[in-house]
DNA sequence: CTGAAAGCGCTTACAG
DNA sequence: CTGAAAGCGCTTACAG
């Protein structure tokens, strides 16, 4: 049988459809007992509003993209949980896109996104757009990014403070008597990459960046180049958790141990650090307060038109992968 | 401004707006000067249907959704973009709907796609469903289940060979001359962890079976458990890559060296394996394959009613995880 | 506080 | 081959 639509429970209660409609959303605008009377006739027929027609209508609905790079990637599906969750309580259905780097997948996803009434938008760090096009298509105003973007202000941004972690490395790894302490970057492009590898630059005494990549043969490039080096750092600082996976297992494939020769410090704090070999070390990003507060951002926008700019700050979680350096 | 709606191209073509409609949906019932015209000024305009209009007028939508329990769960992830991209291809929109293992909230995301008329809709495996209560949804006649489901055979399903998988572990670890071979599972209650489990029990001359579960402290018991042995297993069976990870993380850090002391394999083939220390020996199952198949069950069910069951063949994929026992 | 009407952007029998 | 009409399931000014 067919769903029962807003008529079918409006001659069942015996009231005009508009009063119907009233008892949902606007409920203050309809005497009580009518209200319950619709309310439990309509329970009785269980009946569910089309988000379908109401979007149609009203031109406005709550479904909300997150557009993000490649949901394999830990950290976006790390992301995506927690947004789901974030936009759930709001009321708000997010909608996962994945674009697989794809500027076109992104802009169709855009215009669909557009055509289905979506109030706002969200985009993962490094996912691959033109902000400039962005800037053109309509619904692109109402973005929120959570990357740094600083050539157009009014988009509002989420990030986390990437220099303040690289510095928490830092002093991690030179608390534990560290002084020769590399690097090794992700694949290049994004704010986020960038300022985590200038922040590098800036702290070492003396940087030395290993070969960088976001694939396995990069982590093996990277490992080959570290095991050829006369005078080896004693601890590596990774671009991001994936990049210290790879790494270490690169690493230990040519008989590397870590912490014994190595210390690794990751950055992301992804949950599966926690069940590596060895655990992960790692600068934390609060990624649960990112989801809600990149909403809260977009609402903001929508209200007042304001474009806030949060900067979040990362935390040292001590795991397994850092100890002292081999006397 | 706004988008253009069908009657502004119907206008501006100087034409019906059925006739318009006709030209995007049924091309062969215009003529072809008409219709070439038409999509010019479509083009011009920059045109694009609304599918919300679409769908709630022919009751029928291309939103597919897929439901899994955790998308932060790799495999799941890996699933979620291999079936984003076989909806794309069919002219489906993938819509990821995560659970948490939450009953209610799947049944709240079956009555959401039912109202978006989805034509049908996937189901990942161990994901809470009560197959019951969804055989009385009048949506969930529609689900394809990645698992096994023997109560109802009208529900099409998709899985992999799981004995064949323990049995492909087993042949490789005989090969290399193990005897003593352990097991390790994970959550148990879907069926894919019972049919490995099963299949293990028969197929190993001495069952050893370590405490098991998903979480990390799970792990940690089993390799407290493992250390604790008078007569260890020189190698063990994981019930799934996760679940291998963390054990390898486990014992490793109780000094375990692997595959020194104890060979390890997996199950799943995550590519998230090649970056472990040390890479996972692993059963990969064509997670690729699973995708396209489950979205032509479902037309095929749409079509002719018939419930598809699809077996895909287990493929051992050696890494560095597996070696011969110490003499 | 409630009803009647118009309309969101589309599709699809039905005529011609 | 094309047009005119009805209608999908809703919402929202406008009357009363």
């Amino acid at each position: 049988m067919a769903d029962p639509s807003i008529d079918a429970v409006a001659e069942a209660a015996g009231v005009h459809r508009s009063t119907v409609s009233r008892a949902f959303s606007r409920p203050e605008a309809v005497k009580t007992e009518t209200r319950q009377h619709i309310l439990r006739v309509a329970e009785r027929l269980g009946y569910t509003m089309s988000p379908l027609a109401q979007a149609l209508r009203r031109k406005s609905s709550t479904f909300v993209p997150l557009i993000v790079p490649d949901i394999t990637n830990p950290f976006f599906a790390e992301l995506a949980k927690t947004m789901t969750e974030a936009a759930g309580q709001r009321g708000y259905q997010l909608m996962l896109c994945v674009t697989n780097g794809d500027t076109v997948q992104t802009a169709g996803y855009l215009t669909a996104m557009q055509s289905l009434y979506a109030p706002f938008g969200i985009i993962a760090p490094s996912t691959r757009v033109d902000i400039d096009t962005l800037a053109k298509i309509d619904f692109g105003q109402r973005m929120v990014v959570i990357d740094r973007v600083d050539e157009h202000p009014a988009v509002p941004t989420v990030t986390v403070d990437n220099r303040r972690g690289i510095e928490l490395a830092f002093e991690h790894l030179r608390s534990l008597g560290h002084r020769r302490i590399g690097y090794v970057s992700g694949i290049a492009g994004t704010h986020t990459a960038q300022d985590r590898m200038d922040a590098y630059r800036d702290l070492a005494d003396d940087p030395i960046v290993l070969d960088s990549g976001a694939d396995t043969e990069a982590s093996e490039r990277a490992a080959a180049q570290f095991v050829a080096m006369d005078d080896r750092p004693t601890a590596i600082i990774a671009a991001n958790d994936m990049v210290a996976f790879g790494v270490i297992s690169a690493l230990a494939a040519q008989g590397i141990s870590i912490p014994g020769d190595v210390s690794i410090i990751g950055f992301d704090g992804l949950s599966l650090g926690a069940r590596s070999n060895p655990a992960l070390t790692t600068i934390s990003q609060p990624i649960t307060d990112m989801g809600s507060i990149a909403i809260d951002l977009a609402e903001k926008k929508a209200a007042d038109g304001s474009a806030g700019h949060v900067v979040l700050e990362p935390e040292l979680l001590v795991r397994a992968s850092t100890a002292g350096p081999r006397s």
